[in-house]
DNA sequence: CATGAATGAGGTTTCATTCAT
DNA sequence: GATGAATGAAACCTCATTCAT
């Protein structure tokens, strides 16, 4: 649960000092999933020392000259994998946006967002530290106002105007927890959201289990 | 508050070659301590990218030899920054362990934590991400056992018994919050802390403000 | 105005593995003008550093395939933009072989070249830095034999045999001091030729004003 | 004949992102003179396209890493290679400032000036070319200075406020004419000389040989 | 012991050039 | 032909670490 997300039709985002080519023809758009994936891998099973340029290139089958034809320099990479990951979830937290107003919505999106986190934790967790490394955000808003609508279907706009930190706390315990679990290597998705809703619940100061199933 | 956990795909990083002096707590040294404050400081002011083993000795009027005298190298050193902060919160929570024991215990020893956290947000948060880079962690077991000691006598080491995820729930709770606020810029450590409790509450199933003041 | 000399010390530069079409004078072909000219405008306008294949292609409408369609590599790019601008003031000079012989033609020869070079300062300023980056010339052969040409007629042969240094002094003169000056930022050719006659006539050995209008 | 000049204790020249060390240490100072000559040996004798850090740090014995503790980048080291030569040729001019004044100081400037361009004539060409390639001057003034504190006391002052590219002029045919005949191989300074004076005695139009020997 | 100059592996990045489509 | 994605040698530069003084 991060707080930015890039639009689904994936362009570069700014941060790119000399404007690197947006991948027009097909074969360009593989290179750049590959990219990502292959940085992903490595973050993922290598860890940061290993979490280099060239190593990327090399893992993803292409040049180290493509990895920079896509992205101006690591720092747009590492952004453009964040945004690849809040991309996902957010695709996934699009489909609440039809179902009923409620309490019910905080629920599933709990779930959406553990689960997401839970795919990957090696992922997230080192995605997390890797970012605090990059130039502060400048995008973070997709993602955050969809969270934001959501919440404000899930709990009344009113509430939301009322209690500014809400949306901050939620994604706080959430995220903790998850990260956590996903630390100590937890893979139960349906354990851990019952001990985030007790916090949840208590946080919102809403009755234990307030849309039982 | 910090976690420990070596992830299952756990590495060497080669980090002890030639054991200098005494690098873990290294005795009431000015030099050490001047060392650990730069350090400090540049990570708070600087970010990362300042963060380098010959800035650091510069800022603390040392030379970068002295700097290797002490700690064998960079990893060590912020080790042991990572290690003075718990050493520092740890120091504030022995005062606890005089405390009579009961739920009373945990809102102090929530206070503590949250005041700890929030003198120096920034540095709490860079340490954290500096530390995912680090070879895993054998130390800060201290913190750990004196935190596990009160939340025994907070809850009762039957209920720790037998929910044996609580206190890595719990401290993921209070840290990611108390992280967010520091990111977000609050200072106002009460208002923090009647959020946390709310959280903390509904994660225990306590009644709301079970020990009035 | 430019020289042609190999210095002692010559290198080959392996500049000729594929000769693609027409490297040299490429006939009238629109891709090749556009090229050149947005060869010319990005050195003048942004400099070594943005001089580069690719930007070349782009601003002139060209794939970088098809530049190397019609240059075999950069070296072959900038000596063609060379000659581009020789040639210019070739055609130019030309005029000036109808004239009657005498010391007038030199004077009429100096207006030209200043004029020339005039027009674009930066551009004949920069061509000369990066012509020193070249492999050691060949060509600039046919503006120089007119040069000689010209000169012979304006001093008479004999001198010319007599002063081997002259042609090269004088060279050297106006093409330092329209550098000097289009660096300066002066566009004041009228003035500029003035003074740079006093210094052709003294090193002439000529009386001043040698030929009023 | 350049425009510029370093002060004889050379330090730093701003143009630093990161202030690099001042070399504080004997060992340090020899470092840096052997960087410079190094790298003012590559470009007299192997060109551009051996210009590279690596080579440089290499010739002079050093390690790559030596040459970035004193020079923050590739251009500051050409920057400073620059006013060494500036340097050098600023401290044989201030030999002149004892001399009386009137026109043999310009005759002896001439001389200095050609002299020392044609010292190592292929290394003042290529710095002239290197030159272009950098970020535009910011010093250029003590050896301007110096300059111009000698033609004042040559041709008086009261000219140098009437023609004010005077001496852009005389710079522009000195170092231009120099610069060809180092180019074509000449050595014969006195030889040069002679010609050079015509022209300035014309340019400056002062009757010939205006302090026979 | 302290100093700080020196080291150099290795990371990031550029850009001329190639070649499959 | 034209295109532009891909290539990769090689350049620049960093920074943890060593060691002569």
């Amino acid at each position: 649960m991060r707080q930015t997300k890039t639009p689904p039709t994936a362009k570069k985002t700014a941060a790119s000092r000399s404007p690197r080519k947006l991948p027009l023809q097909p074969r360009a758009n593989a290179t750049v999933s590959a990219i990502l994936e292959a940085a992903a891998q490595i973050l993922e099973t290598e860890g940061f020392k290993a979490y280099t340029t060239n190593a990327i290139a090399e893992r993803a089958g292409a040049s180290i000259g493509s990895l920079y034809q896509y992205f101006p320099n690591k720092a747009a990479l590492t952004q453009a994998l964040i945004e690849r990951e809040d991309s996902a979830l957010g695709e996934r937290l699009k489909t609440l946006l039809d179902r009923p107003s409620g309490i019910g919505l905080l629920r599933e999106l709990l779930r959406i967002a553990v689960e997401h986190q839970l795919q990957r934790p090696a992922l997230a967790r080192l995605l997390d530290a890797e970012e605090a490394r990059l130039p502060p955000r400048q995008s973070a808003q997709p993602l955050h106002a969809l969270l934001m609508s959501i919440l404000g279907r899930a709990l009344g706009e009113a509430r939301l105007a009322r209690e500014p930190r809400l949306p901050q706390d939620l994604f706080a315990i959430v995220h903790g927890m998850v990260d956590a679990a996903g630390q100590h290597g937890e893979d139960d998705a349906d354990a851990l959201i019952v001990r985030i809703e007790r916090a949840v619940w208590g946080y919102l100061r809403v009755d234990d289990d307030p849309a039982p199933r």
